[in-house]
DNA sequence: CGTAGGCTTGAATATGGTCAATGGTTGTGG
DNA sequence: CCACAACCATTGACCATATTCAAGCCTACG
């Protein structure tokens, strides 16, 4: 197990530094790892875990699937993201994770939560601080689907996930792993497979994105956004739990 | 100025109810009331404020503004909703809030925010599971936007509306007052106006819904659920702040 | 009485969905 | 080593849902 005083996340400027304090707090609280592979679930809706994670390598989705068996991709998950808050809180999921890819997982035991409130104000503000991160983007991903085009939403989504990778130090000259399947990029979207396909492949000849074989290429990403009519966001830090 | 201990919001069974201890903290973060017209913009996207708010009473919105002039609404507010969170601990709105009827505002001093989770972790906490709640409901609107049908869309709309209004006591055999236009819902799912309009329209027509003159009626809940394809939620409580 | 804002309606159009079939790759068992 | 199944990506043809454009109506308000 990777203690967090070693972790390979803490090197990324995305996140927030801790401070000697909560280094030594988090050392304590991290009660376990958990490694996955791709297509495991790792929480179900409904259920009432336990514990709650944060991502620390691997992708994978949080999904809702509906009574006909559709589902809805509410967004990908990358390093760093924190899994399991409405459990933590509210006492139950309201959707499920799935491992895109394989994943390492850092435990924490929601029973520790309250301590941590209780004990560790600054842990638990940027916890807060996390939710409403997680709020906007939820808010952005809203706005996606409710006032883009089919082709201006995909080229938001890659941009989006390029710049969470690129934050996370994965990327190299421009080119990102990638995990998903087009049918998990369609369920995000809210698109048909077939036109999610159909879309990728113009924007593969036109130049602007290449995602192939797992791995997902943009040249010039100002140009990207341009055509996905959003500004192209900075990269603004947040803490990582 | 109503006092906390006096609020009105404290009789729904829809919030879980103050210890003495937490009552009395309110008391004293309770920094004032702003009250505002219908049409007024509280909050705008990119601000700095250094006040969060609750809604004491009254209806608005929360919203953003794309390049094209385009505005997705992100969701409706209700009195007891809590506005300001990002502003609050990210330093900046990512989106806008709008009163769409007069609405009254407990206000807060985004600096005593700190203090709170500091001396009150019950309080933190409180406010972090309404955070993990407000996820979940963007959760579910994004799930609506990206897999149901217009009519599914209006009708899961409207009884969630219902829903949140009934909880605080605004119904009268099964209407309650919806001071927002069909703009606002069209933005808000995504539609069109012209066919928002139609859609309703055929809701009215067969019965399932009747909105207009800033009143909405659902006869029978369990039909229109049905038509959105969608279960009736239960009633889960939630914190207020 | 004139204007503005919001609601309503019809007709033409387009964007994206559905259906159906094919190809490539991987893994498994005979 | 080959046959087969499973899974995912790809493509074409057709169709439906929802958009756009355009106009008329009603009410509130100055």
């Amino acid at each position: 197990m990777i203690p967090c005083d070693k972790c390979p996340l803490r090197r990324c400027q995305y996140f927030l530094p801790f401070t000697e304090d909560e280094l030594a707090f988090m050392l304590r609280f991290k009660a376990g790892e958990l490694t996955v592979e791709a297509g495991t679930t790792v929480l179900m809706e409904g259920s009432n875990s336990p514990q709650v994670f944060t991502v620390l390598s691997g992708m994978g989705t949080r999904y809702k699937t509906l009574e006909d068996g559709n589902r809805q991709v509410i967004n990908f998950l990358f390093p760093g993201d924190f899994i399991g808050l409405q459990a933590g809180v509210m006492g139950e999921m309201k959707h499920s994770v799935e491992a895109s890819a394989p994943m390492v997982l850092c435990v924490f035991n929601r029973s520790d939560l309250w301590n941590m409130f209780k004990a560790h104000p600054a842990r638990a503000y940027d916890l807060t601080w996390i939710a409403a991160v997680e709020e906007h983007f939820l808010g952005e991903s809203l706005t996606a689907l409710g006032q883009r085009s089919a082709g201006q939403r995909i080229a938001w989504a890659l941009l989006r996930i390029h710049h969470r990778l690129r934050a996370v130090g994965l990327e190299t000259a421009g080119v990102v792993p990638l995990a998903f399947r087009q049918q998990d990029l369609a369920d995000a979207l809210g698109l048909s497979l077939v036109h999610t396909n159909k879309t990728l492949m113009q924007l593969r000849k036109s130049g602007l994105a290449r995602w192939s074989d797992g791995s997902l290429a943009i040249a010039d990403r100002t140009k990207l956004a341009e055509y996905a009519g959003s500004a192209p966001e900075p990269l603004e830090q947040r803490p990582l739990m």
